[in-house]
DNA sequence: GGTGCCGGGAT
DNA sequence: ATCCCGGCACC
């Protein structure tokens, strides 16, 4: 019929869940069920003003390493906080319980959540769909520092944060497809929180938040020399691997030194490959990490850097199986969109917010999802 | 067939 | 700029 759903006459506000739409209380069906945080990237973008000084201590001490517990101190506080001061009500989001005992309260805004779940580790995002347990850290970073290691990083995608002069010119640039590999049309910044991502990124790479700003943005673009993998040395692999990791995560991190370096080394090979399980080594981490890092790479890896990551894997690892795997995985990655043929970005392991919500709360989705664009809760 | 999202259109 | 959808790649 010609009952296309969505607009209602008389409040024109474009319901779209054509199920409630009954024209009358949309609205009252919107507070209903949320606070319209449309998350990470509506809100992520800037928290700087009236962030309370907690915040910004927990961004400029950054954690004299990891020490969630420190960390989960403030973040208590902080949500708290804000819990108090708005938010009275919240529906049954159904997604994300954080199962911290600590607040009871219910309603955070993203960036809330984010760094509680970071810091907790273990959070059970949402509804039935979800069983992967989500945890998406990185925000911590971002926040607030990340905010600067995100403009340079990716163009500045445009919305808000850059001053938008600059911008257009970028979407020009960018033109149709192709997008520059990890720009978000929305706001955002940053890599996503992933729902697949997972923190234990918490130790590793040092100053990641400024250095790595600089060092990745430069290594990513160019990360050819061909001094680095000429070299060939496990050193040179470390190296580039956790920039890697650092450009995509963006953590407040710290760095320890040995350990890293069999973590490093063993998630290298471990990494990539989606599919293949390998036989719980040291699972208490590397479950976690399986995940997080197979997207990092993908991401990273699949514009350009695959041959040095190879070889280097190769060299290192005594395990071909894996290798294998990794090795056809990036091949097949490669032939997909390698950095020329841009064809359309590879399908993100993690649920949308389509999917997530379902059409029924389609209310609920990011914005770019309802606009059936480029997820920017739940990036890839 | 469902999903994710690019490209493009309408406002 | 905001909102939406056709259509296509991907699963
Ligand atoms: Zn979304």
């Amino acid at each position: 019929m010609c009952v296309k759903r969505k607009q209602c006459v008389c409040c024109k506000k474009a319901r779209r869940s054509g199920e409630y739409d009954s024209c009358s209380d949309n609205e009252h069906e919107e507070e209903f069920y949320y606070t319209e945080d449309d998350d990470d990237d509506e809100l992520v973008k800037t928290p700087s003003p009236a962030s309370p000084p907690t915040l910004s201590h927990r961004d400029m001490a950054r954690p004299p390493h990891e020490d969630p517990e420190y960390q989960r101190q403030i973040v208590g506080n902080f949500k708290q906080g804000r819990a108090m001061n708005s938010y009275p009500h919240l529906t049954q989001q159904a997604h994300q319980q954080h199962h911290s005992g600590s607040n009871s309260s219910g309603h955070i805004t993203n960036i809330q959540h984010q760094q509680l779940q970071s810091n907790n580790t273990s959070c059970i995002p949402t509804s039935p769909l979800a069983h992967h347990n989500y945890t998406w850290a990185s925000n911590g970073a971002i926040t607030v520092s990340a905010s600067s290691t995100n403009h340079h990083h990716h163009h500045s995608s445009n919305s808000s944060i850059n001053s938008g002069s600059s911008s257009n010119s970028s979407s020009t640039t960018l033109g149709k497809h192709a997008r520059p590999s990890s720009s978000r049309p929305s706001h955002s910044t940053a890599p996503y929180p992933s729902p697949t991502f997972v923190l234990h990124q918490h130790h590793n790479y040092s100053n990641s938040s400024i250095g790595s700003t600089a060092s990745n943005s430069s290594s990513s673009s160019s990360n050819s020399s061909p001094v680095i993998h000429s070299n060939s040395s496990a050193n040179n692999m470390l190296q580039q691997l956790s920039q890697q990791n650092v450009t995509v995560t963006a953590h407040h991190t710290h760095n320890s030194s040995g350990q890293h370096h069999q973590q490093q080394h063993h998630l290298s090979s471990v990494t990539i490959t989606p599919n293949y399980h390998p036989p719980q080594q040291q699972q208490q981490q590397q479950q976690l990490q399986q995940p997080q890092q197979q997207q990092q790479q993908q991401q990273h890896l699949r514009g350009q850097q695959q041959t040095t990551a190879s070889n280097n894997l190769v060299a290192n690892s005594g395990q071909h199986m894996q290798l294998q795997h990794v090795a056809v995985q990036q091949a097949v990655t490669a032939a997909r969109n390698t950095p020329n043929s841009s064809s359309r970005r590879t399908r993100g392991e993690n649920k949308k917010c389509r999917k997530v919500y379902g059409m029924e709360r389609r209310d609920q989705w990011c914005t770019q999802c309802r606009w059936k664009k480029a997820c920017s809760r739940f990036g890839d």
